[in-house]
DNA sequence: ACCGTGACTCTGC
DNA sequence: TGCAGAGCCACGG
């Protein structure tokens, strides 16, 4: 096989697995950490194809402005705040989180 | 190969 | 603070 579109994916959702809990990731920076610079959307088309019950902490991943970007759907937004409030990230109003405190850089 | 689309980001008003 | 425009990468029709 020489065209793993999987392959982009993976490489994304490696990255953002390693998200520890309690912080949070913007899709600018897993983009970069996977080897994508300035790919941000490429991410969302990586997390936009997960399943339901997926393992992968997707909820850490917010945008530049730490807030949710993710559509309604099926109340996906609510199960976002709802995980990261139950990991101790605080939000400031419905605004988003403090990326200045829970952003996660790898080092 | 061209064009439109998206869970993005930055800059300007 | 909020909205609009342009730039960005990769994918699908």
């Amino acid at each position: 096989m020489t065209t793993k579109h999987n392959d982009l994916d993976q490489r994304i959702w490696q990255v953002i697995m390693l998200i520890p809990p309690g912080k949070v990731s913007t899709y600018g920076d897993v983009a970069c950490m996977a080897g994508l610079p300035g790919a941000a959307r490429r991410v969302g088309r990586a997390l936009r194809g997960l399943p339901e019950d997926t393992l992968l902490p997707w909820h850490r991943v917010v945008n530049a402005q730490g807030r949710i970007v993710v559509p309604g759907g099926s109340g996906a937004r609510t199960e976002q705040r709802t995980r990261l409030e139950s990991e101790g990230i605080q939000f400031r109003s419905d605004l988003g989180v403090s990326l200045r405190k829970y952003r996660w850089r790898p080092g």
